[in-house]
DNA sequence: TACAAAAATGACAGCGCTACCATAATCTAC
DNA sequence: GTAGATTATGGTAGCGCTGTCATTTTTGTA
């Protein structure tokens, strides 16, 4: 069995087999436009009988209108996009819709040639993770004949359809809790800021507000490459050798905050009294953790199942604000 | 902006533009077959002008080679499959495939509704999860004219191509590793085997390798759900109950484990000394802990990547074992 | 210069399906 | 029973490409 050669099973064969025309059989397998009961009985045995698989490509082209959904996210291994894609895989297939999907690295020129790459399979829509794309990326998209969703983000401009929460407001949020929780002197440990854009939006919101509140950021330690539990561990590490007298560190995301917590969990420093810990995402693993997590909680599967909703049933451009939630946890 | 209507650029449109004959447009953009310089700059010029997005749909239709890989996967928020799946990407991308998906929530009936979807879209192969699907599914596999691959798992008859390890050996090690510690009484937290058969196999090499070394397992506690970091803590506590006295367990993951790594340091369970924790996974967040995790370690994103290999390159019918690596950590 | 071989090119028939139109069969109301 | 709807059905022209083949142009060689 090296390849097999079988030809597949055609519409045509299957309309002579059950003696009727394509178009009857067309319609009866689409269940669109009008037959009889015997008609209908007739195609679908002998449909059976071939083991007829309906040939989409073929279908696709004839009738202009995609049911493919092209996703385009930095990460696979990031379990946000992961919580996106399978908010959004359960509403599509529902309405008959395929998902295919590329990851970009974070890098916006790999985002570029992805997104090229995908438009020539003629998707209905395209979706994007927040709003920083290259111009050769927008061009493209608006010349395209597909919709366009953003997700994750909703601080900026829209090029269609945007379903997400403001990180801007989230990073503020955050601030707030620690300032009115009295934590004076407040760190920072994150990941490449340039790439994580939103990441990036979310630490401009945290530091605007802490400086607002007269307290501002006493030191951060961001690492070059992506969010890991590990990066986060080394990070706070570095962080208090330089600033041991830190009360508070805002991380990132969870995956960050949890190496940090185990940085302390090693080392013996008590949480929250020696230092507290503040996170982003609300993954569940914070939940779990001897003292559950004080972070915010996104709509993750949510952002995935409004923008499927909403490119299936077409809707006219607009920006979806799915708020998030703060945790009261322990940690901070 | 409610739809847009452009039609899109056509191939012979490009080629009226470039003053040449449709196939040469072809020939060229493929770069395939003979064309002179002088030519090749009148069509890319043409393209660049208007923008020409070539049509994969037609493309696909035409020459009947799709390039398309259907990936019909139980979850896509265990990292073990995103990583399979990152895996795959990146080396179907270099070769100018495109990855598409479908979830099967570990659900047999599912995973037969989403391969005949999948099928409609003629794939050049389909992956999934393991050696366990239904008989339709299997029927169905056999009679397309596409390859099949079988993930993450090597324990039992190949339909075609199977990429992974024995999990029934990993198993079997760890148990070997447990009782070569003088672990005595054993015991075992696990997720539903019956839905992820990849972990009962596991799971009855471990028994086995127990049994034979004259330690049987001594309890077990199995939650009915998927698996989770929550589920290992809450299962660890309730088997610690019934079962005080252990002094070892395996976990059905790493997830599950750090679960009850978990339970441990919120209870002052001193590891490993009053009890061992042994995983399964190799995750990241496995070495980042206070104390390293013991597991086993599998090729997740080489697995993605080897299937991926196979797949372009039409690869001979085979089995590929890429075995396993056990980490002795500082749990077990 | 002549002639074969190689390179470059265009015309056109599909790929398997859907959409549209024309026709045939059946039904309705008087 | 008949005109006028209504329902059922088949024929066929594309959708936008690729692959084949015939034709034209260029190149190489004696």
């Amino acid at each position: 069995m090296d390849f097999k050669y079988e030809t597949a099973v055609t519409l045509a064969q299957v309309a002579e087999a059950a003696g009727v025309g394509e178009s009857t059989v067309s319609r009866v397998l689409r269940n669109h436009g009008s037959f009889s009961g015997k008609t209908r009985d007739r195609v679908m045995a002998a449909v059976e009988r071939l083991g007829y698989v309906p040939n989409r490509i073929a279908g696709t082209l004839a009738s202009a209108g995609s049911r493919l959904v092209a996703f385009v996210v930095p990460s696979l291994s990031n379990i946000v996009f992961a919580d996106v894609l399978r908010g959004a895989s359960s509403t599509l297939e529902q309405n008959q819709h395929q998902a295919v999907f590329a990851v970009t690295d974070y890098d916006p020129a790999r985002e570029e040639a992805l997104v090229a790459s995908m438009l020539a399979w003629r998707p209905a829509a395209v979706m994007l993770a927040g709003y920083e794309h290259t111009q050769g990326t927008v061009r493209m998209l608006r010349a395209a004949s597909c919709r366009i969703v953003e997700l994750l983000d909703i601080d900026g401009v829209a090029l269609d359809l945007a379903v997400g929460f403001s990180n801007h407001d989230a990073g503020c949020r955050s601030a707030h809790y620690l300032l009115q929780r009295h934590y004076g002197r407040i760190g920072y440990v994150g990941h490449d800021l340039e790439r994580d854009t939103r990441a990036g939006k979310r630490y401009a919101g945290f530091c605007e507000t802490l400086s607002a509140g007269g307290s501002p950021l006493v030191d951060r330690e961001i690492h070059a490459g992506a969010s890991s539990v590990e990066n986060g561990r080394l990070g706070l590490e570095r962080l208090l050798t330089r600033s041991p007298d830190l009360d508070a560190v805002y991380f990132s995301n969870d995956d960050m905050a949890l190496g940090g917590y185990f940085h302390c969990l090693a080392r013996g420093i008590s949480i929250p009294s020696q230092l507290a810990i503040f996170g982003y995402n609300g993954l569940d693993i914070g939940r779990v953790t001897p003292q559950p997590f004080s972070t915010i909680r996104t709509p993750r599967v949510a952002t995935g199942q409004v923008a499927a909703q909403l490119v299936v049933e077409n809707a006219p451009a607009q920006v979806v604000d799915l708020g998030f939630e703060l945790i009261e946890g322990a940690t901070a």
